[in-house]
DNA sequence: AAGTGGTCTAGACCACGAC
DNA sequence: TCGTGGTCTAGACCACTTA
């Protein structure tokens, strides 16, 4: 038997500041109500207030200054996101002012390379499925995306149809599981030739590389994720808190 | 263990974990005491284990598994960053197993162009500071990096041997300002021509570029920081907490 | 059933900034 | 001085995993 808890107090708060923010019912550089304000508002205590503020201002949405007030961050328009969420493409997009809309391109089944053999856990040449995405902001090319899953995790197979959806969609409904942390690994690339997915405009120029591998909660890994990024048109900005 | 009070019992906490964790007294991979117990052995509150713990965790330290237990990542090894960390140069270069050197390049006094007028909030043509580092792993250069302040910021001119100073303390020794956040844009480029202080071994390729501005808690700009990694000596390796 | 982490409260006291 | 955020506590109850 499967009872959920309710949503937690601490993530509607979260939501309905962080709604308040980006809808500018908070407009930047204003001073947001104090603590005791928020928690009498919420009916919640000050503790739980006091949560959700330290997320945000984690998230750089919001800086706080001790025995002055909370203040929205002024220049969260001026990103596209934060240290987070680096890798939610679809988002990255659409916050930078553009139409978002993901192309997929094909989906094979091949044998594991060495390479991804090791980051998979596997044995290589165990099957695995590969799935080349493009995404486009305002119908242009802005970051081509390779996703690779080992078959075995895999519940059903795949459709190519289902390449819209966003990775954590993806790995819920073919695999049930969830990802706890990822590996990052950022380099810059000359565009490789002779790529056949490479659009024409991102061809024979550096492009922003960016490796994944995403691991779930007993360190297994699920998801391998490569990335080139054009980045004239959609500039990677992020806002990061200090301290 | 004995804690005492005018640093806040959490960051004591805080550091004492993370000792733990890095020196392997606390293996990768294995469990960590429960918060009761780490409750009582440090003679705090649970709930300030708990914010320590969920500090932790958010920089992928550890994993926690409701019913089970506390967890370190055992692949903290395999990184060399957390998100946060992205500009802490030195310390990149230190966590990749190489030793760190930092080499100051120049200091000079000059107009600000248009582009860094805008971005640190003054007028173009007004005086500027600028640094230009080499940060080296084994001898070998790694990033070049370049800072640039307004003039009217510094108390003191800066000399050229504290350009081996961390930024943070940078500003701290001459500008009395404390870092509050900032706007890092990625971007990929292909090493300029014709720039005197950029490596041989960096020439004609590709490099990661990133791009900095950071604020102070008012929102005003304080430095700019523009630095060009070459990812076969050092790559970015980072971990991320996921949700 | 026992133990772990997850959520939440009420309240105390401190440190700092603005007025 | 007053109000704000910063720190910390003690304790209640819940949900989950493991045995």
């Amino acid at each position: 038997m499967l009872l959920r808890r309710p949503r937690a107090l601490a993530d509607q708060v979260n939501d309905a500041l962080r709604a308040r923010i980006l809808q500018k019912q908070y407009a930047p550089g204003s001073r947001l109500p104090s603590e005791s304000e928020l928690s009498t508002e919420f009916g919640v205590s000050r503790a739980t207030i006091r949560s959700v503020l330290a997320t945000l201002a984690s998230d750089g949405l919001i800086l706080r200054k001790q025995g002055d007030g909370t203040f929205v961050n002024e220049r969260i328009d001026e990103t596209n996101a934060h240290l987070g969420g680096l890798w939610e493409f679809y988002r990255l997009i659409e916050n930078s002012r553009h139409k978002a809309s993901i192309k997929p391109l094909s989906l094979v089944r091949r044998p594991a390379t060495l390479v991804e053999a090791g980051q998979l856990g596997i044995v290589p040449g165990e099957e695995v499925l590969q799935l080349t995405r493009l995404f486009l902001a305002d119908q242009q090319p802005a970051i081509l995306a390779e996703n690779v899953i080992p078959a075995s995790l895999l519940g059903q197979p795949i459709e190519l149809a289902d390449g819209t959806l966003h990775l954590k969609q993806l790995l819920l409904k073919y695999c049930e599981r969830e990802i706890a942390y990822a590996i990052i690994e950022l380099h810059s690339v000359m565009a490789p030739e002779g790529m056949a997915e490479l659009p024409q405009s991102m061809a024979g120029r550096p492009l922003l590389n960016v490796r994944i591998v995403f691991y779930d909660k007993e360190s297994h890994p699920l998801v391998t994720g490569t990335s080139l990024h054009d980045n004239s048109v959609v500039p990677l900005r992020l806002v990061q808190a200090w301290g």
